[in-house]
DNA sequence: CTCGGTTGGGCAACCGTTTTCTTAACCGCC
DNA sequence: GGCGGTTAAGAAAACGGTTGCCCAACCGAG
């Protein structure tokens, strides 16, 4: 209770010490070279006063403030979020705090952020978000490392980080194929989207290279299970026989799954389905549990933090850089086949189920 | 391309104008008297250098630095997020920018931040998250007000923002009342739960005051999709006769509409189900279209940060602080009653179904 | 004993801004 | 024309650290 209220300077334990402010500065930041036993009474004396240097005059003379900005340019939405989240652990191990900016898809909110985390000196900045299209550059030049994250910037030569969604496509054909399916159809979501058409052209090429094509060209919808149960209905309605239904979101997926259910088709009996997003909450909740593909946002997120403090001290790693995306396996594509030894080797190998 | 690398500081702005750095501060901030046509040589300057104050410095001697710390205590989730956008917005429309301080519900972690947070000298913290009770505080006493967000601390002295989920539960039961049910049923999450109790006594109560009770003891189970299908199943069993399901949750009531189709009854012809939460991506897919309670998370979420503003500006609120729940009507709950016009004026009027 | 080398620790400048105090100029009035 | 009162603008001291530079003391060697 007896605490003092304002919180301790340097000179406060300085003067407890013994000794000047500038020798407490170089005690505890163990720089500069003095008698071991005066670096241990200055360390104790800070320990006792619980002091803790003053960020602001720190990064007056140092220039860094150890803060990075963190600015989505949609809204921060269910894709952001564990991007931020392994971004901030990363960071946050290395000592940083992040700033926080929504930019709610508004140029000007997003510009007006830009300028606030430069007054504030950030040390670097990640950009995330998604968007239908690889995004322009936050700006053209700033003093400071920017990295993007899961969204793309247009400019090669900006630092992105993304998921491999084309990879993502082909481990999911490959393990359908692996489990016997051999007539695949796609439902995804706008056609406009850059994320829906990397993911058929990775499926179809796929199928291509094991001398297969979709039984029915790509189906680009929305991104809602209101489209999975409108699609299912139409590919039933065009009499295809169908084996397997690849879906270019989770939401999609268990749209198909409810509408097929209706029909009284089984999965994974009469027909395999698989997502993509593992979204838990809809992955597991779809009857039964969706196979799909994980793009592993959190880690990405790491992964940008990482880099982007490589670049803070001088090891730039410009470019795209993409991340594989991880086939998480359930009951939605259980092998039902009856002569499972049959089906290619390499194929089962390279779906790498686990 | 000609822009300099260092930014531009104060004194550059003086020189360019032709003062003295005391003035262009004077000038920049408003302060102090001067002619105006000096006022505007200045601001030329700033903006002709584009100049924007070092925030470290005008910390070191104003003691504020204009910076909050957002602190969820369980992983930022799918409630903290909304939250965190509406306090994230509002303290951004007041000049402040927001530390983002993931806790996934570790204390040490927690306290790391805090500690983290107090040598950057944040003005105030929101504590958030989600939890199945009140919290304990997160320090016996700061140096800087705290404000809890949808989550509440256990001192009551501590402020806090709530959603009124007592309330939300009452306009649900008076929904259903006001559209001619009188047999309803209550599933819901785990007994434990704070917010399951809450949901389950507001229904109750309003039941009661109606002369009326539950067709049976609110069903405690978990906040899943697959608990509100079993759960349904089990109601169906019992062969009470049922015509109105207020669930607990949004996932819950998806998981009883869908053992509830499966099983031919029609919603809302046989059953009016409501939920609770309005996440849209439940609410809408659900079939058909689920009526629910929306918490205006995000509202919440900025009235969190008014009142911090508040109290960093020496006007604190301390206390629990609830906000209204509100009813959004959808198909679920669509009236199919032959004689609408003998339903209870008043009861519509609380409903609101705006 | 003297001298050069090493080392522990103090002094003071500096980072960029705000703010108080002071001074110089200018005004109108008697 | 001198004088008090007002006002514009400058000078300088903080704010709390870090760091380069310098000095004094101490060491061992010749």
């Amino acid at each position: 209770m007896g605490k003092p209220e304002r919180p301790a300077t340097i000179s406060d334990v300085a003067s407890l010490a013994g000794v000047s402010v500038g020798t407490a500065s170089k005690a505890l930041n163990g720089r500069g070279s003095m008698r071991p036993d005066t670096r241990r009474r200055v360390q104790e004396a800070a320990q006792r006063l619980s002091f803790h240097a003053n960020a602001a005059a720190r990064t007056l003379n140092t220039g860094r403030t150890y803060t990075v900005g963190m600015i989505t340019t949609d809204s921060i939405g269910r894709f952001s979020i564990p991007v931020m989240l392994g971004a901030e652990d990363s960071l946050g191990a290395g000592q940083m705090s992040v700033f926080l900016c929504d930019g709610r898809d508004d140029p000007i909110r997003e510009q007006y952020y830009l300028k606030t985390l430069l007054s504030r000196n950030v040390d670097g900045i990640i950009v995330t978000g998604r968007r239908t299209q690889a995004r322009p550059p936050i700006a053209a030049a700033l003093p400071v490392p920017v990295v993007y994250a899961f969204i793309s910037s247009t400019d090669p030569e900006d630092c992105s980080v993304v998921p491999d969604e084309a990879g993502g496509a082909r481990k999911a054909i490959e393990h359908l194929l692996a489990t016997g399916r051999r007539r695949i159809a796609h439902i995804t979501g706008p056609e406009h989207h850059h994320s829906a058409q990397v993911r058929a052209t990775g499926a179809a090429d796929t199928l291509a290279e094991a001398g297969l094509t979709l039984v029915a060209p790509p189906m680009f919808g929305e991104w809602s299970e209101l489209w999975g149960r409108q699609a299912a209905g139409m590919l039933l309605a065009m009499g295809h026989d169908v084996d397997a239904v690849f879906c270019g979101s989770d939401q999609i997926a268990r749209g198909v799954a409810s509408t097929l259910g209706v029909a009284g088709r089984r999965i994974p009996e009469d027909l395999a389905l698989i997502g993509f997003d593992n979204w838990d909450v809809m992955a597991l909740a779809c009857q039964p549990p969706l196979t799909s593909l994980d793009m592993d946002l959190e880690g990405l997120g790491r992964a940008a933090a990482d880099l982007l403090l490589d670049a803070i001290n001088g090891r730039p790693s410009p470019g795209r850089h993409t991340r594989p995306c991880r086939l998480v396996v359930r009951e939605s594509t259980a092998i039902v086949v009856s002569q499972p030894s049959t089906a290619p080797g390499p194929l089962i190998a390279s779906a790498r189920p686990e």
